[in-house]
DNA sequence: CTGAGTGCAAACGCTTTGCAGACAG
DNA sequence: CTGTCTGCAAAGCGTTTGCACTCAG
């Protein structure tokens, strides 16, 4: 958890904004799931232990602490799921999500690297280096598949 | 445009479903537009022609293709957009999405192979190979941006 | 004829917003 | 004190659904 109350703050009050206890709540919820989560899971767990804060507040929060950088959204599936920024080491990278159980896995930007490059000499496209998402089967229900994943 | 209304209705008979003057404008009208477009851009158009078709229909119809394997959808930044299925040569293909200008372009799906093999090699990961929607800068877009692509 | 498909309108789920009051600074 | 942020409740948006009627086959 690379957020203590202090930092936080501080970088809070350099754009002009306050630390509330919701906003401490709610990144602090954020960041034990430690996944990704939807907006509904992190208001249950939120609204679960503090009742008070409302849905609207879990919204603006995750907006606020998106435009800070701190939290980055991404759209998987049709639903939204939010996730603690540079988590660890991670960096950047990339959602591996299975279609079958809903898993949701990371890629390291360096594997998308070669593929980046093609595009960018054969297409001129300069592709973001985060939030790509790639549905297919994860390990464990690929499994006993068979080679049915390019039908 | 690779469906006349004969094969269509003969397609559709399969499933034992009919063809109505309803799907066949929707279907049309989703040729002529040629790339992605959302529902609502959709409905405008048919509704604009064709008052009496309702949004619902298109949802329907939209759908009902969708399962046909006719016609395929991509959730793109937020919206869902809507394109023929195997248009021309193309197959399968994966979307390259200017975040700057919205332009959505087609990479085949070749390209993505060796990305796709490296995903199963590295993390048992079986990718489908379509539906991957890339975002970035395109060639016009990305011109005079300088070298930050990787930034 | 028969029932798949349609139009209508209302419901739906997720997200945003206007407002008055609350509280961090 | 100031004005940012909150909770509430209601609106907004895109999409789905129940119903009686219509029309393709």
């Amino acid at each position: 958890m690379s957020h203590n109350s202090l930092d936080l703050a501080r970088t809070l009050h350099q754009s002009g904004h306050r630390l509330t206890p919701q906003r401490q709540i709610i990144l602090d919820t954020l960041c034990e799931t430690g996944g990704h989560v939807t907006v509904a899971e992190l208001y249950e767990r939120v609204h679960g232990r503090f009742p008070a804060i409302d849905r609207s507040t879990v919204y603006r929060a995750l907006d606020f602490f998106g435009a800070l950088g701190l939290v980055s959204a991404a759209g998987i599936g049709g639903a939204t799921v939010y996730e603690v920024a540079g988590q660890g080491e991670h960096g950047r990278h990339h959602h591996l999500v299975c279609r079958d159980c809903g898993d949701i896995g990371h890629v390291p930007d360096d594997l998308f690297d070669d593929f980046a490059a093609r595009l960018r000499d054969d297409y001129g496209f300069v592709a973001d280096a985060d939030s790509l998402t790639i549905s297919g089967l994860c390990r464990d229900c690929g499994v006993g598949r068979g080679e049915g994943g390019k039908g």
